[in-house]
RNA sequence: GCCCAGGUGGUGGAAUUGGUAGACACGUUGGACUUAAAAUCCAAUGACCAUUGCGGUCGUGCGGGUUCAAGUCCCGCCCUGGGUACCA
């Protein structure tokens, strides 16, 4: 029988679906483990080739497990909310739902074309009512929690409501706004309303006003991505920063515990290490700063350091453009200036306000301040390198030790004090943490750490500071201005809002007739006939962003359709949590970090068991496309090959890759392809039109996207898996291409070469196996398992090649090798080996399948090859025995003639010899 | 700007703990089989020098350093990719 790929493909895919051989259930007498890609989001464009990258090696990892005695859970869905979908539904007046449901549809199809191991009877989709539900249950139970720092978890809103009506807050200690003390009887003199509005300050969910992207002229508030330069990328309109009232979630609360849960984790140091930056702890202190001021001598400026011990090196103020200080800072002849200054500062996003360190801008309020400790006077600078969102918004500026105020001192001609000694401050700033004190009255000649707890001790002693640890981790806003996202369970009475009763849940999407924003400005939502609760107050109008349905559906995946609560506790008790978690590292700072803090949320309030989601992650890199250019000449419908276009003024304009072939456009396709290229002409060298190559991210507009579909059609979805595993490590980035694609289906095509005779009949032998086979198949067990374990998906498949090789060249067709060499091949190319295993007469499943196991007496050997070096330089190969001591090994390396040859007579100096390694003779 | 990752033949990559650089493939060239093609098989293939043969020198982005030994460790730099809080 010829290697008929797609019909096995097809008949294995079939066997596997109606025999649900991956159906994943409770089963107390083996191990668990959980198996989780990061699910996709359906665009429009189909899987691509970069999808499956993660999803093979999760399969493979999977199945391997599998063979290896383990209960796997290997579930998959749809992370089916996004903006993509609301833009296409803008542009046609097709619901979202439907486009969503399409692309979903699609992938499931492309996806099961691969092979994947999963259990699809746990397939979720985050749109779906029966899934949002309880992404809607959890957004209750955040806004009726608090986080208590004395217990140091979530409670419930009850508990703290309880002890306002008893002590009033004195004794509260929790993650929230600035709150003042009241009293028990001040707390139940106040109108419900009053009092809803303190609760706010300590809800994990609550409203408050924050910075968005507004553009007027789209009516709409676009995402970061969707500005450039303060314009947007539809419409090119000004984009300014505006404050909205918005939910936002208190992650802020679990700042410490997010970054204690990275030691016990089993992530890469560099995502743990951009987690650690992003949660950004830092040590220091809170220090007012009196306004020198006759009128209002009691205002202060709030300063955080982490340098408090150059505080006597501290010659200004800076405070960010939105402080609230600020106007009450401008005196009357600057004001136009500073308005001026504000409204161009606050409408450039804080990324550009950081990265551009080299432009220095800022104004001078015209008051000044007195720095506490040295009681000199300090001018008040409103500058936009200090940002609102970190720390208090202002801060004290030395100049000497620290790069961005040096900057702006220099450009500014403030004065400049050295006070650590160490560096040289007429070049540059000297910010190291090191040196002594000196100009700083009672801290000089003190070290840096010393001088900071003495500056804080003194602080603290004349009550105008604390020491203070700041996190640079923000509260996530989670309110979006868009109509497809789970709503808010919650209505709004007197202007303060309500959560819906859990009976209610979930609360569905309306239908809507625009999916723009209203004509006010409002969400879509606003724009909805019945968006009211029965009593007829206002729902909610802003939906809930992306990272919602995202943060915990590794906990509903292992109960899907329990619809009486979240997930059991008897499977959340089973599964736990995730084992193996592959996805890629763009998400280190979103939803990995929400991901994170939901959990731990969840955990707090009993729900679930473990308190960190993901216990091992793997980052897959990103696979690049790889673009085909086409150059059009200026003005003219006509092409020039890419060797020849330096002599003509040229656009390069993006070919469909699908009409390319090593670099050589289809000339006919591409006329056909768009009707403003029908009668193009075209300038040829060799007759060939030429593309030029540009690598860059996969996506449909740059017409790069390679979906798995056509390479399945051709080699199979067997090839593709070893394939996409065979380009390179899992976890770098890499450009796509196809051209190592056929080494790979002719080593399948060789390996059923290996099982059938001549004439192309089943064939294996029942003889006895030789040594030589025997050493093949146990060196490769052996390689194969190491790799699979260390994640090194890659060299398994140059392994199985070696492999297939050897056999090949012993023409070995003995059953006994044989079996095992299908069971190793197993996770990569399911569907072959499978029908291998049946042809060779097995009637169970592959897939269960014990793996082989690996037996070390026989790849043993008596003699070692060592490659011997002279200084470092391997020059010969010596075969010695194994057993052999150092000194027989030195002795019998330095009589060969090889040896006595680069020793030209000399003596060595030292012989390193390291056993079973290497022989170095330095001369 | 800041944080993270990466840079090895013509190409994808291998070298797991500092120990033979280039495994395994692709491509290319030559050959076998064939009327021919496809498929398959065999051989060569880092660069340079030398060549009848034996050989030799250089070489892992660049510049330094540590070591008997550096792709791997340290210091400085260059380039590419990702993230930078409303793309998912």
């Amino acid at each position: 029988m010829e290697y008929n790929f797609s019909e096995i493909e097809k008949k294995w895919q079939r066997f596997w679906a109606e025999k649900k051989s991956f159906k994943a259930e409770i089963d107390h007498n083996k191990p668990k483990f959980y198996v989780l890609d990061m699910f996709p989001y359906p665009s429009g464009a189909g899987l691509h080739v970069g999808h499956p990258l993660g999803y093979i090696a999760s399969d493979i990892y999977s199945r391997y497990k599998r063979q290896k005695g383990f209960n796997v859970l290997h579930p998959m869905g749809y992370d089916a909310y996004g903006l993509p979908a609301e833009q296409y539904a803008i542009q046609t007046g097709k619901h979202p739902e439907k486009t969503t449901g399409e692309n979903i549809l699609r992938y499931r199809e492309q996806m099961d074309k691969i092979g994947f191991s999963y259990d699809w009877d746990r397939e979720v989709k985050t749109c779906d009512p029966f899934y949002y539900k309880w992404t809607q249950w959890t957004f209750i139970q955040l806004f009726n929690s608090w986080y208590n720092k004395k217990t140091n978890k979530a409670e419930n809103i009850d508990l703290l409501i309880r002890e306002f009506v008893t002590n009033g807050n004195k004794n509260i200690d929790a993650a929230c706004d600035e709150t003042e003390t009241f009293t028990a009887d001040e707390w139940n003199q106040m109108s419900e309303n009053q009092q809803q509005k303190i609760l706010m300050n300590f809800r994990l969910a609550y409203l408050s006003d924050t910075y968005v992207n507004w553009c007027p002229g789209l009516g709409t508030v676009p995402a970061n991505d969707e500005v450039r330069e303060g314009f947007s990328i539809r419409g090119g309109f000004p984009v300014e920063r505006k404050l909205m009232r918005q939910w936002s979630l208190r992650i802020t609360a679990y700042s410490q515990r997010l970054l204690d849960g990275l030691d016990k984790i089993d992530w890469s140091d560099s995502i743990k290490e951009i987690q650690r930056n992003w949660i950004g702890r830092s040590n220091g202190a809170l220090i007012n700063f009196p306004i020198e001021k006759e009128s209002a001598n009691k205002d202060y400026i709030k300063v955080f350091t982490t340098r408090a011990d150059t505080i006597f090196g501290a010659t200004f103020i800076v405070l960010a453009p939105e402080h609230e200080l600020v106007d009450k800072l401008t005196i009357a002849e600057n004001k136009e200036q500073i308005s001026a200054y504000i409204k161009k500062a606050k409408n450039r996003s804080e990324r550009e306000r950081m990265a551009e360190v080299n432009t220095i801008t800022g104004v001078f309020t015209g008051s000044y301040a007195i720095n506490p400790i040295s009681h000199e006077k300090m001018p008040i600078w409103i500058a936009d390198y200090v940002l609102y969102g970190y720390g208090t918004g202002a801060i004290m500026a030395v100049p000497a030790h620290d790069s961005r105020d040096y900057l702006f001192a220099g450009h500014f001609n403030v004065p400049i004090r050295e006070v650590v000694s160490g560096g040289d401050i007429s070049k540059e700033s000297y910010d190291a943490k090191e040196g002594i004190l000196i100009n700083s009255g009672f801290i000089n000649g003190m070290n840096v750490e010393d001088a900071n707890n003495a500056v804080i001790d003194k602080v603290e002693d004349l009550g105008i500071g604390t020491r203070k640890v700041n996190y640079r981790l923000r509260d996530a806003i989670f309110s979006r201005q868009r109509y497809w996202g789970e709503p808010f369970p919650v209505y709004y009475k007197d202007g303060m809002p309500y959560v819906l009763d859990e009976s209610d849940l979930p609360l569905e999407l309306p239908e809507i007739d625009s999916y723009l924003p209203t004509t006010n400005g409002e969400p879509p939502l606003a724009g909805a006939k019945e968006w009211k609760t029965k009593d007829g107050y206002q729902i909610e109008t802003s939906t809930m962003p992306g990272f919602a349905g995202s943060s915990a559906y590794y906990l509903r995946y292992m109960d899907p359709w329990n619809d009486s609560e979240y997930f059991s506790k008897e499977a959340n008790n089973y599964w736990r949590n995730v084992d193996l978690y592959i996805g890629g590292s763009e998400h280190a700072t979103g939803h990995l970090i929400y991901s994170r803090f939901w959990n731990k949320f969840l955990f707090d309030i009993g729900l679930c068991c473990e308190d960190e989601p993901y216990k091992k992650l793997i980052n897959q890199g990103m696979i690049q496309g790889r673009s085909s250019i086409a150059y059009m000449i200026k003005g003219n419908n006509k092409f020039v090959s890419y060797n020849l276009k330096n002599d003509y003024d040229t656009i390069p304009v993006h070919v469909d890759i699908n009409m390319v072939e090593n670099d050589i456009l289809d000339i006919d396709a591409f006329k056909k392809w768009h009707s403003d290229y029908k009668n193009a002409s075209f300038v040829l060298e060799e007759g060939k039109y030429i593309c030029g190559v540009e690598i860059e991210k996969m996506s449909k507009s740059l017409h790069n996207v390679q979906n798995p579909d056509e390479l399945i059609e051709k080699y199979g979805a067997d090839t593709l898996r070893l394939y996409e595993m065979f380009l390179g490590p899992l976890e770098q980035s890499k450009p796509w291409n196809t051209l190592g694609i056929e080494g790979v289906f002719r080593f399948i095509k060789k390996l059923w070469r290996l099982y059938h005779d001549d004439n192309n009949k089943f064939f294996v032998s029942d003889d006895e196996p030789t040594k030589k086979e025997l050493k093949v198949l146990h060196k490769t067990i052996k390689k194969v398992q190491e790799d699979i374990e260390r994640f090194s998906f890659n060299t398994v498949v140059s392994a199985l090649m070696i492999c297939v090789n050897e056999l090949s060249e012993l023409k070995c067709n003995k059953r006994i090798i044989l079996n095992d060499l299908a069971i190793l091949l197993s996770s990569y190319a399911p569907h072959i080996a499978e029908e291998l295993w049946q042809l060779s007469g097995h009637k169970e499943c592959l897939s269960y399948t014990s793996f082989p196991k690996f037996r070390e007496e026989y790849i043993k050997e008596n003699t070692i090859t060592y490659p011997v070096s002279f200084n470092g330089k391997m020059r010969f190969k010596i075969e010695l025995a194994v057993d052999l001591s150092n000194q027989e090994i030195e002795k019998a390396v330095l009589t060969t003639q090889d040896a006595q040859k680069w020793l030209e007579g000399k003596d060595p100096k030292k012989v390193i010899i390291v056993p079973k390694k290497i022989i170095n003779i330095v001369i």
